[in-house]
DNA sequence: CTTAAGTTGAACATTGGTGTTCGACTTAAG
DNA sequence: CTTAAGTCGAACACCAATGTTCAACTTAAG
């Protein structure tokens, strides 16, 4: 999709994709980090850094929406509308626990410093799968329905987000966070 | 304790009270609140807030120090030794639950202001309580073995931080708050 | 009532981040 | 090889937060 418009150069091209990997690494793991912190460790000129993002704002909308956007393909592989609502769960959580991760830190961030905009929204379309997930399986009699359903969908939110952050910590090995989430949150949430 | 010293003017002590009062609520519902706002709060003068705290850094270490203060009453407070582990736990819910959050998230804030000092053994006093808890619940044979001790702490902290997001946010009342935790925490730990 | 302790706003220096402009240099693309 | 696109460091203006100093004012305490 689109180099229809302004054509970019290959160079220019390459900029931009490690500007955005670096930024989703600084804006995850240390999210005050500087426009000159992130230039640094994009390889990449500050000049240049501002060449393709006007401002931080700008930068921080366009990696939101990349996460956005790869969390969306991340859950559509985990097929959640296949099979009981527990299989995709554990589906959802094998494939993507870090992923899911990351959107909710850019989305704390973004929070933050945007104010909650419209990103709400594109925020929706990643929570809600999860929200559909665990309705169909209300319906299904398997996840309780005692609780509201937005607390459901926090408790998950919340575990995923522990365990990332104590594999960042070293206290938990990165293959066994699945395992540990998954034990952790099937009990909270089977009925 | 402690008018021995330089015994401070009713006036002072009246106006540290709020400070630290005002600190506490900038500090934990927004993290990079700037002295000018704290003082603003606080309802006094920049000079004063100054005169008393000197940076910005020991002001959050008094702060800091007066949550786990408060915490560790409010667990001492909570009997965690009497009755079966499991009671003991839901006692401490009940009580403790807005407590433990402040305190983590004045915690989090340090971590990141300060880098990781000595308070990391300060807020092991607070941990440990719950640590010790939930390992008593083990030797009882009520509470979970088949995952790390540590992830069990950073379960009960996680929701509880969730917990009280969601009652921040309005989306939970906050007299349920520790109902919907019980419901919760309790299946995810139980053995 | 006296006075020492405490408060205050205004003004100042400093620092660190943001965003811009410029002119020289490098590199992809035809 | 030519040239337009892109990069780069240096220098700039700007702003917001930190922390300090001062001189006038208010207040608690004896």
């Amino acid at each position: 999709m689109a180099t229809t418009e302004t054509r970019r150069r290959a160079d220019a091209e390459r900029n931009i994709a490690a500007i955005l990997d670096a930024a989703l690494v600084a804006f995850t793991e240390e999210p005050q980090s500087s426009m000159v912190a992130i230039a640094r460790a994009a390889g990449v000129g500050r000049v240049t850094l501002y060449a393709h993002f006007p401002s931080r704002e700008v930068l921080l909308e366009a990696v939101l929406d990349r996460t956005i956007a790869e969390a969306g393909e991340v859950i559509k592989k985990a097929e959640p509308e296949e099979g009981s609502a527990i299989e995709a769960l554990q589906r959802l959580l094998r494939t993507s626990w870090h992923v899911l991760d990351q959107h909710r830190k850019l989305f704390d961030l973004a929070q933050r410093e945007l104010g909650s905009v419209q990103l709400r929204q594109r925020h929706r379309q990643v929570v809600d799968h999860v929200e559909g997930l665990l309705t169909r399986g209300q319906e299904e009699g398997v996840i309780r329905s005692d609780l509201p359903m937005n607390w459901l969908v926090t408790t998950v939110y919340s575990l995923l987000h522990a365990a990332a952050e104590d594999v960042n910590a070293g206290q938990l090995k990165a293959e066994d966070a699945a395992d540990v989430l998954e034990a952790t949150l099937l009990p909270a949430l089977k009925s």
